[in-house]
DNA sequence: ATAACGTAGTTCGTATACGATCTATTAGAT
DNA sequence: ATCTAATAGATCGTATACGAACTACGTTAT
């Protein structure tokens, strides 16, 4: 009955999710020119919707666009992870207690299942696996209405998946949260906000701190350009 | 000597600027469907830099688009302002208070001249005051550095303007708000970092109350969609 | 030999063109 | 008379095409 079809989606739409993949995988490199024409070549498409998907991207934070010089992949740095966490820190856990206090029983419901997911394919070390995690700690802001949030949390998630995929998936990291999501998950659906606040503050603070220690030795690279290139990869 | 030549813009990146402003103004009204090739030939420019404008404004809020239906400037409702102000007030003092210590000369320099040419045109109600408005907040976070913040409260600065210039620029708010603005300038300029975070919260919640208070009465309309057209303007 | 200049080739950005989808209007059926 | 089905018109989304800008290489002059 509802006038709304949100199914139908068009080929930029799409394109986006793509190429944010590619990005958050690693596929396209940072700091290397996204060749407009083989790339949407490669994806069998043109580069008119390709190019909306960029500039969607760009909108992001994901990449960054010179003109007449084209798009690049931004490169990752310790500071700004460390930013993103610390805004992800200010905004998540009171967005996530206010919105376990508005939630209704299919809200519940779709974050149990999203968990359920996550623990499947994080389980088999599936390349899925940072969307799903992205896709639960979602589910316990969104019930919230709050859009803007909501929007806003959504984008720190897809900027923090790299880092997280890059240093701590390799290492395992997601089997050592399942305990704290769980947790998380029960105090949400019990709609006990202040601790909801707490669990995933201590989440975040955790996960960041995996991270400072992965980033530490390692830091060096992408931080101001002119750095030698390894030859990894 | 630097590599980089940031002053070529793209057209997309101009049109970006001339439909936000076209929607800050609310030359473009919301829940209207925007169709493209009527304003594309209205700019002299064709439908490709458009959409990528557009699809660039929809990334930040303004707009929404549905497959095959087009774009729509998203309506504004009361909770939506309630929303931003609190994700201002959660971000942007500590940032400002962040930037104050960072900042050299030459950022305080430009926030100044932000503020200066902002009285101006606020003192003759000129349409670049919303604009303006937003430069000097926004001079007073840059400097600190941070990107993703940086960003992430430029957007936030952008979602206020339309509440703030139809409801309280034509009642002069801006004239009021020069004391505090000039309060807010001469504690960044002296890296009081306390008292900055203070003043702009208290700016921001001043900010709010008068929008409170417009809203409040006059708050019918945007809300749902079925609501009766007033023959205001 | 080095540096400056010019030229070929490539890539980007935008205009034009066309097929697909939607909306509104009209004809038809219950 | 109301509702359904079909058609015409308009709008959207994407592919193709072309001019503009940049990059890289080779040439010439100092």
């Amino acid at each position: 009955m509802s006038s709304v079809h949100l199914d139908i989606r068009t080929l930029s739409d799409r394109l986006v999710d793509v190429v944010r993949d590619f990005i958050l995988s690693g596929a396209i490199a940072p700091d290397v020119p996204i060749r407009q024409d083989a790339l949407a070549a490669e994806l069998r498409v043109s580069k008119i919707p390709l190019r909306e998907a960029l500039a969607r991207l760009e909108q992001d934070g994901l990449v960054v666009s010179y003109a007449n010089r084209g798009f690049f992949v931004r490169p990752m740095s310790p500071e700004e992870a460390e930013e993103i966490y610390a805004l992800r820190i200010k905004l998540e856990p009171d967005a996530a207690a206010f919105a376990c206090l508005k939630a209704d029983d299919d809200d519940r419901e779709r974050a149990r299942l999203a968990l359920e997911q996550f623990d499947i394919d994080a389980a088999t070390q599936k390349p899925t696996v940072g969307a799903l995690n992205r896709a639960f700690h979602l589910a316990l802001v969104r019930p919230g209405g709050q859009r803007v949030t909501t929007n806003i949390v959504a984008r720190l998630h897809i900027l923090a998946d790299r880092y997280v995929r890059k240093h701590l998936e390799p290492k395992g990291r997601f089997l050592n949260a399942e305990a704290e999501h769980h947790e998380m998950l029960e105090a949400w659906m019990k709609r006990r906000d202040a601790r909801v606040r707490k669990l995933i503050t201590q989440h975040l603070e955790h996960t960041l701190a995996d991270l400072r220690t992965a980033l530490r030795p390692a830091a060096a690279g992408q931080g101001s350009g002119s750095s030698k290139k390894r030859a990894k990869r």
